[in-house]
DNA sequence: CGTATTTGACCCGCGC
DNA sequence: GCGCGGGTCAAATACG
């Protein structure tokens, strides 16, 4: 942890760097960003309770926060050697750069000193935090000795501590209060989720009866005796399919490991009829794939012969059908084998998929029995430093927070999916349109398939023109974070998700309610989500104010943090951010990274990692 | 020793 | 009917 923090180590005599988790401190300028980051360093740990293998790469290399609040009267106090060591790493946490702003009221004239004083800044900090810490232990001073007067520096350590302390205090309390509000963002976003489907539904019982019955009468046959369920002979009768859902949605409420296995197999294999519409090959994979998986499902498990439907389960059967073939694909350049999406995932294949030399693994999730959510994970055989992981599925559980993102993001396109195929008339969905609407910032982030098997969302991360710029250049990062690669990818698809998943839900709100609503009713949903404030939000806060809250936790630097919130507002709100660039990104790499800022030329991986890694 | 991963076998749908 | 390719299973293996 602390090799290749960029903290001089050096100077840390006693090794106490060397034991502690870390502190990294990037947000020299902001208090408040540094309550963001342990805000989110906090979640992570709450949430990070995976087992796989995968995640627990990820726990390791999880940005910790060692913040010993009990240490806030122990200044003067002999405090047991471990308190001296959380007290060292919050000494370092806000050592560098930060110090001459943390400490102003009465360091200036040390500071001076100090720049004078031939060691740098940083290294004189880190010692005299040692020195201090040790000096007021009721121990001698003898085991650092440094070269430092003990009197003024005991004096101005104090200070240091006292300033410190109390702001670990108001840290701890904006992080528990920052928490609350993203459980409650994260409830509301759901309930609202959930609220938009059913408008999409009332939406679509009255124009979209023709289809509907067309389809019924294209997939009843099968899907009635495939279902072995009387019930489902109306318009109404849904079935726990394998939709592209909220993961805590209603429709996984009911959801035991039976239906779910249905629902997973119903999934499964493919139809190749790429050339039909993205409706007619919902169609025909229904009612094949169903057959299929109801066959695999009876061979493996006869009990399963049981109603698949719940009646009380209001959704539209053609909304249904094309969904649980919907797929959502993200691409982002990974170095990880497998991007960290908040789930726990297993794997349970892999195979050399044809046209790719790189194997496509297969992963289902393992938050819960039974849950049907599946993803595939293969490198793009042009280039191979993206990784395109393929969504399919619906959870049956709750998800953390950290998972709601790339869920709600799955969820969302693929309910836009469905809203453009279902809006239109001749069954095949628009690119442009959905592209433009989706996505207004950048024409080349979000993709329609529709010679796909199954009607797919492909969300590009990689595209230069992301307005975020994630991309990451190759050994640009230098955060000194284990697994650095696996820490890129685990920011890059927990943060975009927060964007993504609210511009397209949003864009799902828009094709649900159907776009013949002026433009006057985007732009109120966009000005549902206030620009994220970069200090204490209020409680009408939205998940946009969440993004937000990640985008002051991952840079410090006012203008960038400005310009960014202002892009996830205008995704948010449809608007078109253009004022992201990477100048911007660079900015915040170069104020933001504590040890490594003049090397780090691209903020937008550090960014990426340091603020959201834990997701 | 329990859990996760690997990997060959198998199933299924589709095209010829 | 056969072969191909995608997808899944499950025994074997690896790992902590």
């Amino acid at each position: 942890m602390a090799k290749g923090s960029g903290l001089s180590i050096d100077s840390d005599p006693i090794g106490f760097f060397l034991q502690k988790p870390i502190v990294i401190n990037s947000f020299p300028e902001d208090n408040n960003n540094s309550n963001y980051w342990k805000k989110l360093g906090t979640m992570e740990t709450t949430m990070n309770n995976s087992s796989s293998s995968n995640n627990n790469r990820r726990s390791t290399s999880t940005i910790q926060f060692p913040v010993n609040l009990n240490c806030t009267h122990d200044q003067d106090v002999e405090v047991p050697s471990d308190d001296k060591r959380r007290v060292m790493d919050e000494m370092d946490f806000f050592a560098h750069k930060h110090h001459d702003v943390k400490t102003t009221s009465n360091n200036d004239e040390d500071d001076d000193k100090k720049d004078s004083n031939g060691p740098n800044r940083f290294e004189f900090n880190v010692n005299t935090g040692l020195h201090l810490l040790t000096a007021n232990t009721s121990s001698d001073q003898s085991m650092v000795d440094d070269g430092i007067s003990p009197n003024v520096e005991d004096k101005r350590a104090k200070s240091e501590l006292a300033v410190l302390q109390a702001e670990l205090e108001r840290m701890k309390t904006e992080n528990h209060r920052l928490r609350d509000m993203l459980n409650h963002v994260s409830t509301n976003y759901n309930a609202l989720q959930m609220h938009m489907v059913t408008l999409m539904q009332d939406q679509k019982a009255e124009n979209g009866e023709e289809e509907h019955e067309k389809i019924l009468i294209d997939g009843k046959e099968e899907d009635n005796k495939n279902n072995h369920s009387g019930n489902n002979g109306g318009l109404m009768v849904p079935r726990q399919f394998m939709d592209l859902g909220l993961a805590a949605d209603a429709t996984a409420v009911d959801a035991p490991a039976e239906t779910d296995e249905h629902s997973l197999s119903s999934s499964e294999g493919k139809s190749r009829d790429g050339s039909r519409s993205p409706v007619n090959t919902v169609e025909v994979a229904s009612k094949k794939e169903f057959s299929r998986g109801i066959g695999r499902e009876d061979r493996l498990d006869p009990s399963n012969k049981v109603p698949r439907l719940d009646p009380s389960k209001n959704v539209d059967t053609t909304t249904e059908a094309t969904m649980r073939k919907a797929r959502v694909s993200v691409r982002a350049r990974s170095e990880a084998p497998m991007i960290t999406d908040g789930c726990q995932w297993r794997k349970y294949g892999q195979k050399m998929a044809k046209g790719n030399p790189c194997p496509r693994a297969y992963y289902r999730c393992t938050m819960a029995a039974g849950c049907p959510v599946r993803k595939q994970v293969q490198r793009c055989a042009e280039d191979r430093t993206i990784l395109i992981t393929t969504y399919e599925g619906n959870h049956n559980h709750p998800l953390p927070p950290a998972a709601m993102g790339m869920a709600s993001t799955t969820s969302s396109a693929a309910r836009m999916l469905l809203s453009g195929s279902m809006s239109s008339a001749d069954g095949i969905m628009n690119p442009n349109f959905l592209t433009r609407t989706l996505l207004p910032c950048s024409s080349s982030m979000a993709t329609i398939s529709a010679s796909a098997p199954f009607p797919t969302v492909t969300l590009d991360l990689t595209q230069n023109a992301n307005p975020l710029q994630f991309q990451r250049p190759p050994n640009q990062f230098h955060v000194p974070f284990p697994s650095q690669p696996q820490n890129f990818a685990n920011a890059q698809t927990a943060l975009l998700p927060q964007i993504f998943g609210q511009a397209l839900y949003n864009q799902s709100k828009f094709s649900g309610l159907q776009m013949s609503q002026d433009a006057q009713s985007a732009t109120q949903l966009g000005q549902q989500l206030p620009p994220p404030p970069m200090h204490h939000q209020s409680q009408q806060s939205s998940l946009a104010e969440t993004v937000g809250a990640a985008t002051a936790a991952i840079t410090a630097d006012p203008n960038f943090a400005a310009a960014l919130a202002a892009a996830i507002t205008s995704i948010i709100g449809g608007a078109h951010p253009n004022n992201i660039t990477n100048s911007n990104a660079n900015t915040a790499a170069t104020n933001g990274n504590v040890s490594t800022s003049t090397s780090n030329s691209n903020g937008t991986n550090k960014l990426s990692n340091s603020s959201f890694q834990g997701n």
